[in-house]
RNA sequence: GGAGGGGUUGCCGAGCGGUCAAAGGCAGCAGACUGUAAAUCUGCCGACGGAUGUCUUCGUAGGUUCGAAUCCUACCCCCUCCA
């Protein structure tokens, strides 16, 4: 692929963003023309993102740093349906007051990101409910359903792997392609939106919407994926012990982001310093290259440029610190995960493996039993030694803390109160 | 509407009257080795304040049995074919 003329274009292919183009010529001479409106769409089927959405939402920012218009659209309607892409069952439906309040957490996590104002390039926040909503069905099969062939339809990947596995996939989910290719021509009238990006998973969609542009109106639009975010071992990214790697602070603490990061596998440093760091290539390739053990240095700055971003730098400095004092020092960080104890409580003695529990460390007394059977559960760095040991003031340290810990790299904070 | 197949612990998937909290795999957690990496090996992997104990779980509700995930009945849901 010859590298691209626009700064977009050619940024993104060094960085890794593009999976597959419809039309890379044709958008790379468009983009030569600026501000040009991209759009991802977004569910709203939860009132955070994870680290899963991180790719496309770093994307809309280059986009938008390269002079270009984002466009954040909330599946407000769609959310409503469920996109069968990557699944296998149905998703429930959701209520309209669960969407309302999901929109509402989605938008805080953007805000970060990218700049929403009246500028030329400025981001707007749009709701697929708004067209969606009042769509009448006799005028869309006529005016939309006209473009769309079964057998065409069919043959999309999300629907065969569903046939081919005979799961269940009900005519509303087959409609989420018709209703995203519609989401697409109509950003396109209202906003001049003429790009979309999103997941590989979500080329058939995409292409959808560019014929149906194309088939009702002759527009030209374009659609760009990314790769599909796995480790280098082909695990799915984005899960911890404590589950999704969310991106707000309320869901997920700005020293587990940190942490998240900082474990990185080897492999994968220099693609994700690439994705979700805006390093200078140059430093990224010296970073990459670092060998051994020097790998972790470019871990602890992937670590810290990624939660810099989602958290801010203040954030991400104090997660670095304590994960400093807890790793490299035997020290007690303060941006650990914290709980209050009563004195009074700690006085008569706590079983141990209940502070586990209420520490977020083990997600119920028999796993934190477990644990602590099993020699991976230490207070104060001292290892437990039974199950029936228990805590009390004279584990406090001069501070009136207790450290626990699970395993080498997961601690919390037990404050007296 | 008819005929057949199926719904099992996070997922996949065995079990088909007791020995079943339920094989195996994946995921996850911990230990060893390391570099807070990967790979590998080992242990754990429903819940319960300590347990040769109790409780909850095999689509839902009943029933038969000393005893049911396993048998019967009804219902719900899914798949395939026919109409």
């Amino acid at each position: 692929m010859p590298i691209p003329r626009s700064e977009f274009l050619a940024t993104a292919q060094e960085r890794g963003f593009i999976h597959q183009c419809t039309d890379q010529e044709g958008l790379d001479t468009r983009l030569s023309r600026p501000p040009l409106a991209a759009y991802v769409g977004y569910d709203c089927t939860a009132d955070s993102l994870h680290v899963g959405s991180l790719v496309s939402i770093m994307l809309l920012r280059l986009f938008q740093n390269c002079g270009h218009k984002p466009i954040v659209l909330l599946g407000g309607g769609t959310s409503r349906i469920g996109d069968p892409s990557g699944k296998d069952k149905s998703r429930r439906l959701l209520s309209a007051s669960e969407i309302a309040r999901n929109k509402a957490g989605l938008s805080r996590i953007f805000d970060k990101f990218i700049a929403f104002d009246d500028s030329p390039s400025g981001a707007v926040m749009a709701d697929n409910a708004d067209w969606l909503d009042e769509l009448l069905y006799i005028p869309l099969l006529r005016e939309v359903g006209r473009h769309f062939s079964i057998g065409r339809m069919l043959s999309q990947e999300s629907v065969r792997l569903r046939l081919e596995r005979e799961e269940p996939l009900t005519f509303l989910e087959f409609n989420y392609m018709i209703l995203q290719a519609y989401d697409f021509r109509e950003l396109s009238r209202r906003y001049g939106c003429e790009l979309q990006f999103g997941g590989s998973d979500q080329w058939g969609n995409i292409v959808a919407g560019i014929e149906l542009a194309r088939k009702s109106g002759g527009k030209t639009l374009y659609g760009l994926t990314t790769p599909l975010l796995t480790t280098a071992s082909g695990a799915k990214m984005g899960k911890t012990a404590e589950g999704a790697v969310w991106l707000n602070s309320e869901r997920l603490s700005p020293y587990r982001y940190w942490q998240f990061w900082r474990n990185t596998e080897d492999a994968d440093v220099g693609r994700f310093l690439r994705l979700f760091t805006e390093l200078p290539m140059a430093e990224i390739l010296r970073l990459e290259g670092l060998e051994g053990q020097e790998k972790n240095e470019a871990k602890k700055i992937l670590a810290t440029e990624a939660t810099a971003l989602c958290h801010g730098r203040e954030a991400a400095l104090k997660a670095a610190q304590s994960a400093r004092a807890v790793f490299e020092e035997e020290g007690k960080g303060d941006a650990l995960p914290q709980i209050g104890l009563a004195r009074e409580s700690l006085a008569q003695g706590v079983a141990a493996f209940e502070i586990f529990v209420r520490a977020g460390l083990a997600s119920s007394n028999a796993e934190a039993r477990r644990l602590i059977r099993g020699g991976g559960a230490r207070v104060n760095d001292r290892l437990l030694a039974g199950e029936t040991e228990t805590l009390s003031l004279a584990d406090l340290d001069g501070e009136g803390r207790i450290k626990l810990s699970a395993g080498k790299k997961r601690h919390a904070l037990v404050r007296a109160v």
